[in-house]
DNA sequence: TTTATACCCGACGCTTTTAGTAGGATTTAA
DNA sequence: TTAAATCCTACTAAAAGCGTCGGGTATAAA
């Protein structure tokens, strides 16, 4: 089992489309800005994201990203299986052949786990991400700083 | 966050010396038989477990080691602790600075989950396990497979 | 029709971790 | 003295993580 970067990228840059996705496609540029990722690698992500009809593109000037379905119909455990980061803490991924071809000694321990992980993550929507306290925060300081960041630009073509 | 074989060879190892420990100490080498792990590598492990003191070893032959605290006392998520496999999900390592020295949009969302995971495993001992059916099942599995071994060997003996 | 914006795609590369192996040194019971 | 066991360090092959780089291609706007 892991859980890194990639999955937790993954979630942030969805989680910016609900955010911010009500008007129209979200480049990838403005999400790489706002969220700190890098853009290359959030293509990457994004190709996965797409293969799995969790978002679609559109090409071309002001395209972008939009998500394909309501906020509240997407989970956080889908989002990271898309990107391939699997939520299971068994050895044997499931398969109860751990120990040449039966259980090992812990195998339901761990099956335990990853249930219960994967119930939690399971359970997390966009639309209820969206509607916490902390992620109106952030996203309310990652606003005010991309503003600073432009004023910047704006004043140094001057 | 991770948690690969390192954390799972562990808690059967030490689930192992739970069961088979109470005549005495237990050498790697029957771990290691019993449980398809390799030898060098528990030694590696159990360096580890000892420095956290969850386990005393004997040295010289007849040796091996013991669990240094009742089975009733030693949680899975001190086990996994110990070989340094950290049950995690946030990026910051639970210090709130993902975002250049801020918390990112999902850090809590990171926080909650490691929560849950560990709340999970600290709620897990080695006597709970000892007593779970399945555990004994598997058990009585090796027990009959290390005896159908020995046969063999002896048998190749005469 | 050109140009700039954005998605799309594959290859590569550095670093870290995993899951060991190898080889020996030390302790100690028989 | 011998053999069983823990101890200890170093090495390694393979995988994965986290990107970078360089080029495509579609398309809206100038």
């Amino acid at each position: 089992m892991r859980l890194t970067t990639k999955g937790r990228y993954a979630v942030t840059a969805m989680l910016d489309l609900a955010l911010y996705g009500d008007r129209g496609p979200i480049s990838l540029a403005d999400v790489s800005g706002r969220q700190d990722i890098s853009l290359s690698y959030l293509e990457q992500l994004f190709a996965k994201l797409r293969r799995k009809d969790l978002v679609c593109s559109i090409r071309g000037p002001g395209g972008g990203y939009r998500l394909s379905r309501p906020v509240e119909t997407i989970f956080v455990a889908e989002i990271i299986d898309a990107v391939d980061e699997r939520v299971d803490a068994t050895g044997c991924a499931g398969k109860s052949d751990c120990q040449d071809g039966q259980t090992c000694l812990t195998h339901n321990l761990w099956s335990d786990l990853s249930d219960q992980i994967h119930h939690f993550l399971s359970d997390i929507s966009l639309a209820s991400l969206v509607e916490r306290r902390d992620v109106q925060n952030v996203s309310a300081r990652q606003l005010q700083r991309a503003r600073n960041t432009q004023s910047i630009i704006l004043t140094a073509v001057d």
